[in-house]
DNA sequence: CCGGATCCCCAAGGATACTG
DNA sequence: CAGTATCCTTGGGGATCCGG
């Protein structure tokens, strides 16, 4: 790809920061990743059972992309068996209190979620 | 599942409800939906002019499932002219409390997370 | 004015095999 | 052990046309 044209991704993408946010932890395991490195650091192997549904290749990705981002740090370690290991970086850590919150927020408000969900299939449609 | 280790990750089953908020919220429009809303009541064009980079279909599309998940309150109003009023439930008002405190974050951090992709960048690949 | 129905495209996500 | 490369599937999102 020589030259790419300047695609309109958002037309509010420069002063937009929570479109980065939400398109970094929006996807599959990028929080349930964040999340197991809460308790301090852990190899890759150690995540991929941590999290078992994972596969390495979405592990693989998801964590290079949390640590573009700078929200975990990874450590290699040049050995015959090779050793990595991933940690929250202190900005990654500084998100998990917000985040947590809004964790916090749907734990409370899932019922009513669910509640609404019943509720407009209910009246929508008779079927 | 009843008993596991020290699992304090939000187990990816029945009870994870922040992977329903976010996978309505993390989609491309429902926040921007959300924040339009918040000044008050908007019939469909005024929102629609109001994102103005939304299509109808998406905006139709977000709408909806908002509505089906008791966010907002779809109003219609039987006329010749057909005329739909849509505002913030109690549900979404509050939801909107701890997705602030994020979009706080995201707005506060937004640099480190850029500076954190060059620095990446900069750092992987020397080309 | 307010959408639904339809078609299309692309990128995210998964599975598997391979590598240093 | 810690990934990468490759292929494939899926569905989100856009454009457009149609209907009430």
């Amino acid at each position: 790809m020589p030259d790419t044209q300047t695609k309109e991704i958002f037309a509010f993408e420069q002063p937009c920061p929570i479109r980065d946010v939400l398109d970094r932890i929006g996807d599959q395991w990028s929080l349930l990743v964040l999340e197991a490195l809460q308790g301090g650091v852990l190899r890759f192997n150690e995540l991929n059972r941590k999290i078992d549904d994972i596969s390495k290749q979405m592990l693989s990705r998801t964590l290079k992309r949390l640590e573009e981002d700078g929200f975990i740090r990874r450590t290699l370690f040049a050995q015959v068996p090779p050793r990595v290991e991933y940690e929250l970086t202190n900005l990654g850590r500084s998100f998990l209190v917000p985040m947590h919150l809004l964790v916090q927020w749907a734990d409370e408000n899932h019922i009513r979620i669910c509640t609404a969900r019943l509720d407009y299939a209910g009246s929508g449609t008779g079927s």
